[in-house]
DNA sequence: CTGTTAGCGCTTTCAC
DNA sequence: GTGAAAGCGCTAACAG
């Protein structure tokens, strides 16, 4: 499994290609005082030898490492996969590689990590969350750029990309709308949660926008099945003549799914969903399938990847928070299937 | 977000601790031949200074880079991060730092890839499946070693790490058995999947040891919900008097669960049920809960970051494929709640 | 015990 | 155009 030979090095090139060490490095680096002859001779030798420089001899030159951090307490990599995979489309995947730190939920490994990832010079750190709540700033003392995916900064000086939950919660209620469902309610999570909130308020103003009255208060409990069940059984208690209901998440979702069918609501024609998430293992499994909001977090990934770099290039992006826009995933439980 | 001051170098430290560069070395590196109070000296001047090592110079000097690379295909993450929680453990968080490679299923993807991780010299390579068939070797000439989790390799000389389907398959029969069931059915997913097989050998094996047999055929289709209720209605009314199922997995569980309370069975009185993966999302939500088999992948994945150590210092593991104990977790599916 | 010296593999002046 | 030499930050001999 280990090969005992020591790697190739720029100067066995050099010498197989019978130049000295100073040119086979230009001929390799594409710097134009080479002669188009050199150059192939190196470049072929290097090839022949399968070269590859050393990334910690140019780190220590350029003091780039052409990498970059993803710090994340996501544990599950609901929410960290997607963006890595963002990120590796923006750096091109193999030129840029990514580090991927879990802190597990406790500041002190995150600590721990910030500072390994700053020790290796990374060229760039990614904040990675897991709700859409704003977290610790890492602060602005770190020598390196940083960005904030899905949970924002809670410093208004960093930069935070975010999916726009209120505008999702719209979109949400605009196709339920445009189904000509006028007797709609809002299942929420946690009110504690900034993306229950949000999405609650997105909901609220466009049925306001519309001149359509909420059926009920949004009900607020917890992010979990059974919640989404009961909240489902009490609001067809108190108005049976409901015909809409967007849920917080595809969990809840599920639950009110589950609900609508041992009471012998049909869904969509009686009673159609959405969601958000768009958690395939949950959206697309369900009964009927589930209508849910993508947030499009490899597009984020890309984003938080490409303002790395641009503020590396000296362009950086402006601070804040960046709202992203989601998209609806349309599925059997607001259209029915033909 | 930038800080523009150079990072600290030893020799800064060398110099503001009144010392010369190499002693510094030696004192930050815990090595014997110097005094106390010089060392103190150093670390405190070190640590007043902020001082973190370059690892690039580290890892020119050594030859190592203290990082490993985990190329995966798993695009949800469901097996990946577990492993890469567990491989953090053994490696210490901040002193491997693990590099994530997402491959995608290109195999084209994946070379690129690798090609990236061994110029970069990582120091090991972990390869992570989404499934346990086994999956093609990454080749006898990469000059690091390489461990497979999850997805065991073909090739019979590298090392692999997979869960044990097989025990885990009589672990739940044997739960089902220890609670008086006799009558007990198996529901699995596609049949071309290692999973699958193994599962299923073992849920017979231990039946057959029991002296009990397996109700009707295992049912092999899909690795879906809709199959799972499918497959369950298809049992009771083949064999109304089943009092045990084993489902392949979580998903095809929460089918089951559902058919059975539809045809008003009750779980885990009249019918229990046991499934593998252990999938939060869907294992605690379902109603009732499912009692399902770990496949303790964050051991798995420290086993597989501590084989890699192990080769390096030159006490390689056995080759061939490992396979990993399992744990049943009990819920609401197999044991009534109090 | 401490300091001097010589690299690790590479890039970069700066003479030739 | 090309190459000799200096040095990035650190560790490892080897002298003192």
């Amino acid at each position: 499994m280990t090969d005992a030979s020591r790697p190739v090095t720029l100067s066995d090139v050099a010498k197989s290609a019978g130049v000295s060490l100073a040119t086979a490095s230009k001929a390799m680096n594409g710097r134009e005082d080479v002669a188009e002859s050199t150059r192939r001779r190196v470049l072929d030798a290097a090839d022949r030898m399968d070269f590859t420089p050393n990334p910690a001899a140019q780190s220590l030159m350029a003091n780039r490492s052409r990498t970059v951090g993803l710090l994340t307490s996501d544990l599950v990599g609901r929410f960290v996969m997607p963006v890595l995979m963002g990120a590796e489309d923006a750096f091109g995947a193999g030129r840029v590689d990514v580090f991927l730190c879990d802190a597990r939920g406790d500041s002190v490994r995150e600590q721990h990590h910030l500072r390994a990832l700053v020790s290796r010079r990374v060229d760039g750190i990614i904040v990675v969350g897991s709700q859409t709540d704003s977290r610790p700033s890492l602060g602005q003392k770190i020598p390196v750029p940083v960005v904030y995916a899905y949970a924002p900064s809670d410093d208004p000086r960093d930069v935070s990309f975010t999916p726009d939950n209120r505008a999702a919660g719209r979109t949400a209620v605009e196709h339920l709308l445009a189904l000509g469902k006028r007797r709609i309610a809002h299942i929420s999570g946690e009110r504690s949660y900034a993306a229950a909130l949000d999405r609650a308020a997105g909901v609220q103003a466009a049925l306001a926008d519309a001149g359509v009255p909420l059926v009920g208060e949004p009900l607020f409990s917890e992010w979990s099945e059974q919640w989404g069940r009961d909240a489902m059984a009490l609001l067809l208690q108190r108005h049976p003549d409901l015909d809409g209901v967007v849920a917080a998440s595809d969990q809840l979702a599920r639950g009110a799914l589950e609900t609508l069918r041992e009471l012998g609501r049909d869904v969509p024609t009686d009673v159609a969903v959405t969601s958000f998430d768009n958690w395939e293992v949950l959206a697309t499994q369900a009964r009927p399938t589930i209508s849910s909001i993508d947030f499009n977090l490899q597009d984020l990934g890309r984003a938080a990847a490409r303002s790395i770099f641009d503020t590396l290039d000296g362009d950086p992006p402006a601070p804040g928070v960046r709202y992203f826009p989601t998209r609806l995933v349309i599925r059997g439980s607001s259209v029915a299937r033909r």
